[in-house]
DNA sequence: TTGAAAGCGCTAACAT
DNA sequence: ATGTTAGCGCTTTCAA
């Protein structure tokens, strides 16, 4: 049970309650004759006075007569502590409206309950929506996100990594900017032992868990039904060259084509920065081909909406002409016509299952050191890749 | 200038350079003819032994035989300290690969260097953009952001503050959720002297400083353009009715009706959640009215393309026969057909507005305690309310 | 110009 | 079942 001390000669038998005063239990110590109430009402005086007070686990023990360890470990519902103690101390923490000091926790225990998270930039859906799904699962687990956008810029993730390290967060989860130069800075914290975990943009060499929307698939699903619906012709148009989104898309596009023994043409393959301009101008090129495509399938919904506009600028007409369809399941295109076939990566899902691998990391320890984690979405049919004759 | 230590006999002045020994520095003692190198090469080892080491301000004194106190002023600049110590000790800590911790500053200095943000999600593009915004502007300044999502619940959005505030972040943003029952969970850190603005959505009880929209001069822009283009007969659908957005977008609506001398119509002013089925509900009840609208004002983009979507399926032609307008220029408006005409709110700028006022606040104190504004946008002009006959 | 020492709030050995 | 003590890494008087 909680005791009573008196504040002048420190003894605790003395102590007799001494009624109420302004409904507060009085004491007087018997062997001093002094007169007191409990130490947080000194306390809230001090409060008062000096701005932003916060109660420490040492003002309970004052005020309740005890030891700040003993306040430690109630709070944490530690079993050496009495039933009837922890109550108490609980009922005066919240009397008190005592709040921990995380820092001072995250100090000790080398802990933050923090992990940070970098992403190229938050104006693109798939990105927030990933941060999001990061987020969720994060509070759920009772994990702070701190977030940091690299603005697609290397130097700037870089400077991340070490900033969101001094923060000590517990973990990192990272998608890289799309001029990713090396992963030298995280590997330094990496071999310390800091989880890290990769999601949607990965680098292959690295020896993290990484979590990828599965490119691959998606592709075969793009292709395969656009083949399903007749067309013969398809035309691909992608990312920069070197990225690994950009190879994964085109070889999951590859194998279907390779299953349906149509050989691949070079020149519907065709390359882009994702900027409208370049998009454009690949459709213009592919329409002046001899034998232009049936169907142009983009690794972006954004692109496949500037091919979508673009025909119909033209006056060509989708899906009867030529199909269309993308890659992302962008909210975008269900609102655009003719509504654009997609595959839906499930961008919140990825930002779910990277925190879920980080846990696991966390707790689990080495055992999960370097997962793949691929997340399927499936395929989304609208109207423009359906020929509605057939 | 930095001094060597012996090790053994703690003296400084006994010292001499003894040659070099796998390109380290090797000194020797001539009192107690002792040799060593710098202790760091000590620490290379403890470094591998123990996980997770960094190196601390204390390393470096000891590595260089000076006190931590010298080492921490070095790194801050300290005039006290002189400008060869600095350079030295600046130079050891690099080599020495230095990185402060982050939590034993904050927790001593009562200070984190990081706001926190509530938001109600990440899902909608124009939180994102904010919560971009935000990010942009407090790197800038050396913030680090605390992100939550408060799913639009109350309850969610409490704790989240309660988080936040036990994380002793040294500022708070927040977008309330929508079904905001009071601010007493803000109100008592805000008592505190805890920098707080509201972005976006506001109570105006609060005394906090707020940023929103110009929701009152958009409205008024779409309203007086509609009426530009001849309509006369303008429905309005909104949202919640107790929102201040709702009240504040309504308002800058009725101000351009008086200004024409149309009287307002209840019948064509409608309340809804945002839902598709309560938008498209509204919208079949003012086509069956015997007067029906000439120009409907949505003040959702998401609405308004629910709107569009609705009036093509019933082969009303916008905006020959009903010109459509929403409010918040998502990107879907620009690539919807016909375009939408919306205004532009620019959220990326009411995040960074709300951070800015943050950071005044938190350098010039109770000067901007409790300002009011509002980020201005502009009107964007799209296909779906211009009647190109005119 | 530099150092010694105390302390921030909390936790965890190690007593008792 | 509870208390004592030391220490986490850093800053900051105060002293020299």
């Amino acid at each position: 049970m909680p005791r009573v001390k008196c504040p002048k000669c420190n003894k605790v038998e003395t102590i007799l309650k001494s009624g109420f005063i302004r409904q507060k239990q009085r004491y007087v110590c018997k062997e001093c004759n002094y007169n007191f109430t409990l130490h947080h009402e000194n306390r809230k005086a001090k409060h008062q006075a000096r701005r932003n007070y916060h109660t420490t686990i040492l003002d309970i023990a004052k005020a309740m007569g005890i030891s700040a360890t003993t306040v430690s470990r109630a709070l944490h519902d530690h079993p050496d502590i009495s039933r009837q103690t922890t109550a108490a101390i609980k009922e005066m923490a919240v009397e008190m409206d005592y709040h921990p000091n995380l820092l001072a926790r995250s100090f000790v225990n080398r802990k933050t309950n923090t992990i940070g998270v970098i992403i190229p930039n938050l104006e693109a859906t798939f990105f927030s929506s990933m941060l999001g799904g990061i987020q969720k699962v994060a509070s759920q687990s009772g994990y702070r996100v701190i977030m940091c956008q690299s603005n697609e810029d290397h130097q700037t993730e870089v400077d991340n990594v070490h900033a969101l390290m001094d923060s000590r967060v517990d973990g990192l989860l990272i998608c890289h900017s799309m001029e990713n130069l090396s992963y030298d800075h995280i590997k330094v914290y990496q071999d310390r032992g800091v989880p890290i975990v990769h999601f949607y943009r990965v680098l292959m060499e690295s020896a993290t868990s990484k979590v990828l929307a599965n490119n691959v698939e998606g592709a075969e699903n793009i292709t395969q039904h656009l083949l399903d619906r007749g067309c013969r012709r398809i035309a691909i148009i992608l990312g920069p060259n070197p990225l690994l989104i950009t190879k994964e898309r085109l070889s999951g596009y590859l194998n279907m084509l390779k299953k349906s023994d149509i050989a691949p043409d070079q020149k519907i393959i065709c390359y882009t920065d994702y900027s409208q301009l370049k998009v454009i101008a690949a459709v213009d090129q592919l329409l002046e081909l001899p034998e232009p495509p049936d169907a142009i399938f983009c690794i972006s919904d954004r692109s496949a909406i500037y091919v979508l506009k673009h025909l119909k600028k033209r006056n060509i007409k989708v899906p009867e002409t030529i199909a269309v369809a993308g890659f992302g399941n962008d909210l975008m295109g269900e609102l655009v016509e003719p509504g654009l076939t997609t595959y839906d990566v499930q961008t919140s899902r990825i930002g779910e299952t990277a925190m879920e691998i980080m846990l696991d990391q966390m707790n689990g320890g080495v055992a999960y050191q370097s997962e793949l984690k691929t997340v399927s979405g499936e395929l989304v049919i609208r109207e423009s890749s359906q020929k509605p004759e057939y």
